[in-house]
DNA sequence: ATGAAAGCGCTAACAC
DNA sequence: GTGTTAGCGCTTTCAT
């Protein structure tokens, strides 16, 4: 192991004179400077992250924690972060809970030990609310994705309001009058939002309320929650169905296909998020469009800033970001068959 | 920031007593223990990381690059590795390349810094063979999925010789005897292994050699050969197409069937590795499968288990260790109809 | 069973 | 423009 005192040695300095050479941080003579730089190459010096990360407090790394890499909702967040972190010279840790309880513990223990400057969080699950604050300590931290209702810190979210008022506008649009929202269970605000912007829209049309269900944020739980909802489809049944996310539309769209309940034909089904799979199904999916990259982006982008600031700079307003979602329409939905409800003109 | 001292000075003990009582590296009376453990607890102290870190010479960190953790096959990869890494007590650092320079020449000054103990290296383009161990220095490294040719680390491979025979086995079973293969650009061991396997086992069974296409590793690489082999599903064309990665599956299915010809009724199609997407494609992908997130566990363990011991066992032999494959027979493949080719009997 | 003290390799006042 | 020196917070001989 080579360090900063043999090649001091070699180059004929001090230290703290080849620190200075390698971080700029003060005048070095060009002579000097020379006589350093051929010393570390001789050496093959690499300076130590571990002794800089103790001597100036800070380690450069941000976790991001997420629940689970393999769903590619996940995975385009992770990717917007960690490109916009290591264009600032910062690394990520990432830590996935898979909704396990024992490792968000250890994931704690790394988190408090500081071996992080700072926290994405990405909850999946009904967060830690208000214990989230005492978990992390004063630990920077920023939301994505998920607000979790306690905290306070900064969040970087899609507008899902809105994106559920275009699904319900969409389908209206259509000629749709009777609807099934499939929402995800366990208090997530983000489905609480989506599903809000839909009746809210939905029921000014004067349609009547949709049908709620609710269930896993899987392709499982769409599947289920259809299969607890035989109505739809039947004669005078819903002819849309609006699911919170895509794994559950692609579960709801392959449950009514069993059922022999044709898509989009009999029954109208948008989604949430556009995830590739999406683009892939029979028929590909109409789905409210999130623009994930960038919201990883702006989450690591915010938190970086502020890990820069003074920390006296953190005690702003926990401010709350959104960003717009858009439509993108597909084959799954269309306009109800006259057959199963009279077709209304509307706007 | 509350240190080892302060808790000492609470506890009226040395902080040498501390550090055993936390590592439990050297008994300790229960008294003091006790008076230890409510110091710790009173004043809030989590060992500093950095500290450690320093003083042990190590991190517990390692670091997992992939090109593209979009790519579904490498997040289930990374899902695999950091799911084993967390039961061992390690964190992972993830490096994406993107397949872009800079980021890479960041990674390797990471690397060599000793920010992580060790690398996993799934390495998606042209791997930089021969300088890879130059630029990693003794780092301990552990290949996955793709080997590097000049290397002499333990790699973890899927059977990909295997693979390829088996999609040609499925293919010539249902009758096919002409065969478009897609390999990827680029050199890399897997494609070329898969691309062997299949024409082995293809020319064995007495058929013409099947024609050779190649393109990118996505999807619009697939999308590319097939729009430059006009001749598959025409008359005396092709009847079977193996490509070697599933996004490339997809993208050939795609572009096929916009040219008008019906897969699996006039061509047949094979992919390679068993991604999400292919399951919700139409028709739904028949494809060789890859056991991934095995592949991840595996690496990460060896690379674990390699950093426990003592350095000299890291001259062992650099093996090579091949998971099995299996076929997944779904709708993309289907027998030639005999209006465009005699079909054949056969085993 | 417990302590004193010397590092680990770097940075940053503070001198000159 | 360069050097001295004192940490950063922990682990770990070596004593007792």
């Amino acid at each position: 192991m080579v360090s900063i005192a043999d090649v001091a040695a070699r180059a004929g300095v001090s230290p703290t004179t080849v620190s200075h050479a390698l971080s700029g941080k003060r005048k070095v003579s060009d002579r000097v400077r020379a006589r350093v730089e051929s010393a570390m190459q001789e050496l093959g010096y690499v300076p130590s992250r571990s002794a800089q990360n103790l001597a100036i407090g800070r380690t450069r790394v941000v976790g991001l924690i997420v629940p689970d890499i393999r769903n590619s909702f996940f995975a385009d967040l992770t990717h917007g972060v960690e490109a916009a972190a290591i264009r600032h010279g910062y690394n990520v840790i990432l830590c996935t809970t898979g909704f396990d309880h024992a490792r968000e513990v250890d994931y704690l223990a790394m988190i408090r030990s500081r071996a992080v400057d700072g926290l994405i969080y990405a909850a999946g699950a009904p967060p830690t609310n208000s214990q989230l604050g005492a978990l992390l300590g004063d630990l920077p931290l920023v939301l994505v994705d998920e607000e979790v209702p306690g905290a306070s810190a900064p969040s970087f979210v899609s507008d899902n309001l809105a994106g559920g008022r275009l699904a319900a506008e969409h389908l209206l649009g259509l000629g749709h009058r009777r609807a099934l929202v499939i929402a995800a269970d366990g208090g997530l605000v983000s489905s609480d939002l989506r599903v809000a912007g839909f009746r809210e829209c939905w029921e000014a049309s004067g349609a009547e309320p949709p049908l709620l269900a609710s269930g896993a944020f899987t392709e499982e739980g769409g599947r289920a929650a259809i299969g607890r909802h035989p109505e739809v489809g039947a004669a005078d049944g819903p002819t849309a169905v609006f699911a919170v996310n895509d794994l559950m539309a692609l579960g709801a769209i392959g449950a009514l296909q069993q059922a022999g309940v044709d898509v989009p034909g009999r029954v109208s089904v948008v989604g949430f998020d556009d995830i590739p799979a999406g683009r892939y199904a029979h028929p590909r999916l109409t789905t409210v469009r999130q623009d994930v990259d960038e919201l990883g982006r702006r989450a690591a982008l915010a938190l970086i800033a502020a890990l820069a600031d003074e920390p006296a700079e953190r005690t702003d307003q926990p401010d709350r970001h959104v960003l717009p979602v858009s439509l993108t329409v597909r084959q799954s939905t269309a306009a109800p068959t006259t057959d199963q409800g009279k077709v209304v003109n509307r706007g």
